[in-house]
RNA sequence: UGCGGGGUGGAGCAGUCUGGUAGCUCGCCGGGCUCAUAACCCGGAGGUCGUUGGUUCAAAUCCAGCCCCCGCGACCA
């Protein structure tokens, strides 16, 4: 039973860098909230993609001798292979060089042309090549020799005059109507913090936005004046309504079920666009605007920004190599807050690992599995009597409460957090009830089998409540318990319930999950 | 100048919005256990919460000033 549709999205990255620490973060955040919604019973949709076009785009596959398509095709592995490695449960991948991209784009330009929003206009000024983007005299800023520089990349801007004409978005429109938006929906964008600046930069006054480009043809051309192409606003953001098959003509109805979009995931440096411009334009559009916009913090290697020029280049497949996929995926979801920069480090990330995966989740599986293999020969023994009565069942029953409002918040650290009281809880209970001396009386083998039972009970359900984030020990887990695969699961809540793990199940020792980490030992092999 | 984030036991963080015994992980010291991945469990040492002043019965938490660190310099979430 579908608890209705859910659509997150990810940036449309980049195509120019392949994917690195940062975007892998933002992608696999929004993965675990995916995965954990179709636990949950909602129909998702999972929104990412390419952007392609633009003069950079295009300068860059010419100085390899490549047309941009040629280019962005040669990149397209890049990035699928990196969402592969990182268990990216994508719906849908868009590349904005796609011919139903260019659907979108055109029928969303001709809907807000029509509905009047957009006019033509002359722009003379001072435009910036890199940025692409023009601007006031006022806002330039001069270099050395006293030229003026583009206040964003500081790069010699041009003047550009010839009366060429332009279109223009009426952004400054929409002032009014974004900030009666912003008061009615407190929680639009997150976390707070963010959303002050956004309010304040919206009160300073909007603009109108120039959103085509003659000087360049590598885009997706207007629809009503083939001289301009759309630029990167009216392209990349509406590839998440292509996603979901906006003016697809072979996934009718498919995207008025998930639009609006429930979470779009972005970086600090993108929230305003997707906070100010986006909405706008779907207002110019008559379309709902998001639920959300979750603009999260920055990764810093000893309290700075990463960056290759400083030594830390180091790219997800380096570290995947090292911890494998799950541990990765816990460490920053875990130990990074969402909604803050967070620092990170090799250290930091084996301390973790060793911590709650191998020493806390890793060693309690191993323990537990070996005990039932001793005791009861590889075999789930029979359910206890009773069986909400112990200090297990107590901590369980309480936890996709917990869990699920930490998700609700985009808490990760949080959702961990809940799981792992289990975790610990399990292995504070084999401490007090030491099976091995409950083994060793005959008349205790009734205790002995109720709590085993319990501590595989419990087993099943923190890999159960970790399949968001690692979802590969997880279903090894499963497997090892004799039990389906975590994929179909599409009622977290009630395959948490305490007591449903069948009896007489096989039990697979196996290896250890998580084996300890030494960081001395460790060597990240970059160049 | 400006904008934003931050300064909490040795390290990394939470707590600050909604004032009221300072919490977590790691590390360290002592003890216990032996099913387990030198793992697990218990106890302990260690912080006047950047600084000054204010509000209050009470401030890490609210207000004002000051000091220091970081991002807003290129690829880039």
């Amino acid at each position: 039973m579908s608890k209705g549709t859910f659509f997150i999205t990810t940036p449309i990255y980049y195509v120019n860098a392949a994917p690195h620490l940062g975007t892998a973060y933002t992608t696999i955040g929004a993965d675990a909230l995916s995965r954990f919604k179709r636990m949950d019973g909602y129909e998702v949709a999972f929104v990412g993609g390419m952007d392609e076009h633009g003069q950079k785009v295009a300068e860059t596959a010419a100085s390899k001798g490549m047309t941009p398509q040629q280019w962005c095709d040669s990149m397209e592995p890049t990035f699928l292979d990196a969402w592969e490695l990182l268990d990216i449960t994508y719906t849908d991948i868009v590349r904005t060089s796609s011919d139903r991209q260019t659907r979108t784009v055109q029928d969303f330009l001709s809907r807000v042309n029509d509905a009047g929003w957009l006019y033509t206009s002359s722009y003379e000024g001072w435009y910036c090549v890199h940025e692409e983007t023009y601007y006031a005299e006022s806002d330039l800023e001069r270099n050395d020799e006293g030229q003026f520089v583009c206040p964003d990349c500081k790069r010699p801007v041009r003047y550009e005059s010839g009366g060429e004409e332009n279109w223009f978005f009426k952004l400054s429109a929409f002032q009014d109507r974004l900030l009666a938006f912003y008061d009615e929906h407190p929680d639009f964008i997150q976390p707070q913090t963010r959303r002050n600046e956004i309010v304040s930069f919206v009160k300073s006054g909007l603009k109108d936005l120039s959103i085509s480009r003659s000087t360049f043809d590598w885009g997706i051309p207007f629809p009503f004046d083939s001289d301009h192409v759309a630029s990167v606003w009216f392209d990349a953001l509406l590839a998440y309504l292509t996603g979901i098959g906006y003016a697809d003509p072979d996934r009718e109805g498919e995207w008025e079920r998930f639009w609006p979009a429930a979470y779009h995931f972005v970086g600090q440096d993108i929230t305003r666009f997707h906070c100010v411009i986006w909405p706008a334009m779907l207002m110019a559009a008559g379309m709902p605007v998001p639920e959300h916009v979750f603009g999260h913090g920055f990764l810093l290697t000893k309290g700075e920004k990463m960056s290759k020029s400083k030594g830390n280049g180091v790219m997800p497949a380096d570290l995947v190599r090292i911890f494998g996929v799950d541990a990765y995926r816990y460490y920053f979801l875990s130990d990074v807050q969402f909604g803050h920069d967070g620092d990170i480090s090799l250290e930091r990330m084996v301390q973790v690992y060793n911590a709650d995966l191998a020493n806390t989740w890793g060693n309690l599986c191993s323990r537990v599995f070996n005990m039932t293999g001793k005791y009861f020969d590889g075999h789930v023994p029979a359910a206890p009597d009773g069986a909400q009565d112990n200090p297990l069942a107590d901590v369980a029953n309480t936890l996709y409460a917990d869990y699920a409002a930490c998700m609700d918040k985009v808490d990760f650290t949080g959702a961990t957090a809940a799981v792992n009281k289990l975790a610990q809880a399990a292995n504070l209970y084999v401490e007090n009830t030491a099976p091995w001396n409950l083994a060793k009386e005959e008349s205790r083998a009734e205790e002995l089998a109720a709590v085993m039972y319990n501590l595989l009970e419990a087993c099943r359900i923190v890999a159960l409540f970790m399949a968001p984030f690692m979802p590969n020990t997880s279903q090894e887990v499963y497997n090892r318990l004799g039990l389906g695969s975590l994929v179909d699961v599409t009622d977290i809540e009630g395959a948490s319930c305490w007591g449903g793990l069948p009896s007489g199940n096989a039990v697979v020792t196996g290896d250890p999950l998580f084996p300890r980490l030494d960081v001395d030992a460790i060597d990240l092999a970059l160049e």
